[in-house]
DNA sequence: GTCTATATCAAGATAGAC
DNA sequence: GTCTATCTTGATATAGAC
């Protein structure tokens, strides 16, 4: 019996693979070849769970979207358990600083300029924070300007603009939280 | 004598094609043979222009930052002869919903998917702009989250996730350039 | 499930006539 | 400055062995 589920863990891998490609070399050059030399497994391998080159930018996506809905799933169930409102915690989880942002410019970027329409699954989940943000504010306008300043630190680490210094992202970050707070005030 | 210099319009109305095939056929599908057919010029004209296809790239970038540095100095001297603050002015300039909206996501997402190095001059531009939004603030942490919101703005075009009404827009939009004004206050 | 080998084609680029 | 024709390569995808 092998250590982990294999099929999911060489999926797994190979997108692992595909991001990376993104990130050093461009979307452009995000090749099956490119994937299967990062990847270590071999082409007929890669093209067995992806068997094609839309099929592996679907998976992207789609991973990408279901990581971000498990995260917005925890930062509810914690504000309803907490008796707090919503938006803070989603928020937070917007603005998180790890690797996932990264992972979300990288995918959204391949999908993007290979075949947009993939990005269907993205932006019906958008919509839904998006509403989800809004709804109970006193003051809509505020809201989705916070969310767009939000989507605005994603367009940067998307470009590769993302210059802030910690400190400076720190700060830009915990305004934005306490902005969401005064929302219900 | 022709109607205009026929080099520049050449230029241009090569750049526009291009812009044109990224925005119907996506970033991947920008191929010298599209932008041919959609010019009108054959595939030795466009390459008299532009050599290769890094220089057509270039060029798209370069088009787009010259043309956003000339509406920041249009912005900014509007500001100076008033004697007002410049954030307001440059705010406006951002959130402006013309076509050159769309011609930016198009040119950056060209470029950046192909060949993000060619995003230098964009880069710099957005660190200009930035340094200028937030000196004189007395508030620079919330003149960087409205700054990230107008990027925002472009961030949804970009991924054709603007989905807002047109007085939706015209609200946020509005709201901005008031919190610019406060800045100051 | 993973591998090698190969067919096929799209796209970038060059050469040279007009 | 603009055109047609052609060369060459890089990338997708298939077939079939292990």
């Amino acid at each position: 019996m092998p250590p982990q589920k294999p099929g999911k863990d060489t999926r797994d891998s190979i997108l692992d693979a595909a991001e990376k490609v993104v990130a050093d070399l461009g979307a452009r050059r995000l090749t099956i070849d490119a994937v299967v030399e990062r990847s270590g497994f071999s082409k007929g391998g890669v093209l067995y769970h992806f068997p094609n080159k839309t099929a592996l930018l679907d998976g992207m996506v789609c991973r990408l979207v279901q990581s971000f809905e498990g995260k917005l799933a925890e930062a509810e169930t914690i504000a309803r358990q907490a008796g707090e409102p919503v938006q803070p915690h989603i928020a937070k989880a917007m603005s998180a600083k790890d690797e996932h942002q990264k992972q979300v410019a990288q995918a959204l970027l391949a999908a993007i300029s290979e075949e947009p329409h993939l990005l269907g699954p993205a932006h019906d989940l958008l919509r839904g924070v998006d509403q989800r943000f809004i709804e109970g504010s006193s003051d809509p306008v505020l809201s989705q300007i916070i969310m767009l300043a939000l989507d605005g630190l994603h367009h940067r680490a998307l470009l590769g603009f993302d210059v802030f210094t910690p400190e400076i992202r720190e700060a830009i970050r915990a305004r934005l939280i306490d902005m969401t707070w005064k929302l219900h005030a």
